[in-house]
DNA sequence: AAGTGGTCTAGACCACACC
DNA sequence: GTGTGGTCTAGACCACTTG
């Protein structure tokens, strides 16, 4: 019989339960707004706690939610843009960086950076640390893993670690004369040191950006930067970003 | 009294089994290799199979696991780089391209591209499907919204829809002189057809790239690609882009 | 102390791939 | 059919923030 099929997809309940919560966002809540508890919500939905918390994780993931322990969840302002790459095309601590320099150590860095650099295994590099932030929020940490010998000319500073060093070493870096520079995007999940400078809990999703700074046809510096996933949009290219964000979420009074 | 706080963090079960699976993945596992079934590894490691699963999703976010329903878990390839934005510098459609022309459509698109394009509510846009291969894996799926004054010299083509229309469409394109490129990367979820499109289920982590084409001053052509997170590894800016991998794993015989 | 989100358990059933 | 990962439940306790 010619019946088409009813459609009986058994879509998921945590996935309906998605749809339902994000047309509830954009038409009855404002930015900042709480949202009922946990076990609320899940009541209200007639649903278990750990399914609702499902639904929920995917729209903390898309930036809809953030939720903090002991406080509640709240409807997240949309994503901030920030410009990352090739905006610049400069060494890290030149003028009109974005960042803020912490501190310096030198250390040997894990074996995935030494491969990375040209250096050898168990050679110690200089790490700099740096922060970035965005509209009075952390979005980023950053590691910049710097080989002995593209700061050659470093004798003359006496503090062995601290912002001081970090500045003079980063200093040293800009006589170099930068060839060009090479950036990636992956998907990661936030370790515990990141995540306490990022005010978040470890294993949050972040982006990760690597940069290759490449002078005189080797790699004289990489970068490490993880941003926050859910509060960023990574722009890059000529200039500016799209702004592509949902409905007509309201500013909370 | 003086004593120093001994450190009682109660790290999360799921947190140090990650840590541990983690650590076996490098030394005890080959590329392409089925993990045990979760159960099995539940058991293994005592934890209840949900806290298991706690562990298994944060690898497979990291691109250390694919896992397959029906199938099993099995220990993923490195990531592929592909690359995107400025490098080609270049309509759609061009030379060179990546992409493969799928089919197109006459539509009223959603009402955050209607607004990042300067077409009014409910005006239908060309919206033109591609997808992205690599290593023969699907890697991106594609949607372009090209508005219809874009492409005014359409008239003579009669096909409404279907990959010829597609060619059309941005073959047209290419007779505008493309002014610049806006790009943005951010964190998604897949919708379902992405997801069918790319393999995975609905809800997957993706990476959503956004382009804006500018042309005469206005946004010629929007495209919002959504690459597989767990897989890709998103390059841009100079060149070539930097391999940062995990430890020795061996290919699978 | 009370309330929130985060972790964890021990089960059950479902959708899908493969034999 | 059998085995896999995916979904769901109804609890419990923990870590954290706030009054």
């Amino acid at each position: 019989m010619g019946t088409t099929q009813l459609e009986t997809v058994p879509e998921p309940k945590y996935w309906h339960l998605k749809t339902v919560l994000s047309e509830a966002l954009d038409s009855e809540f404002s930015v900042g707004e709480i949202l009922p508890n946990e076990r609320d919500l899940a009541a209200r939905f007639g649903v278990a706690r750990a399914t609702l918390r499902q639904a929920l994780e995917q729209l903390e993931l898309e930036g809809r939610l953030q939720r903090r322990r002991g406080v509640g969840t709240t409807v997240a302002p949309p994503r901030v843009g920030v410009a990352v790459g090739t905006a610049q095309h400069a060494w890290p601590g030149g003028p009109n960086d974005a960042w803020q320099t912490l501190d310096c150590a030198l250390e040997v860095p894990p074996a995935a950076v030494a491969e990375a650099l040209v250096t050898g295994r168990d050679e110690p590099v200089h790490i700099v640390r740096r922060s970035r932030v965005s509209h009075g929020r952390p979005v980023a940490a950053e590691l910049l893993y710097i080989p002995a010998d593209s700061v050659p000319d470093l004798s003359g500073i006496d503090a062995p670690s601290g912002t001081a060093r970090a500045r003079a070493v980063l200093r040293e870096l800009q006589r170099l004369e930068l060839e060009r520079q090479e950036n990636a995007v992956e998907l990661g999940s936030a370790r515990a040191d990141d995540a306490r400078e990022l005010d978040r809990l470890p294993g949050a999703p972040v982006l990760v950006v690597t940069t290759r700074f490449v002078a005189r046809g080797r790699t004289a510096a990489l970068s490490v930067a993880t941003y926050r996933a859910d509060t960023c949009r990574l722009t890059f290219g000529d200039s500016g970003g799209v702004e592509i964000h949902h409905g007509p979420e309201r500013q909370a009074s």
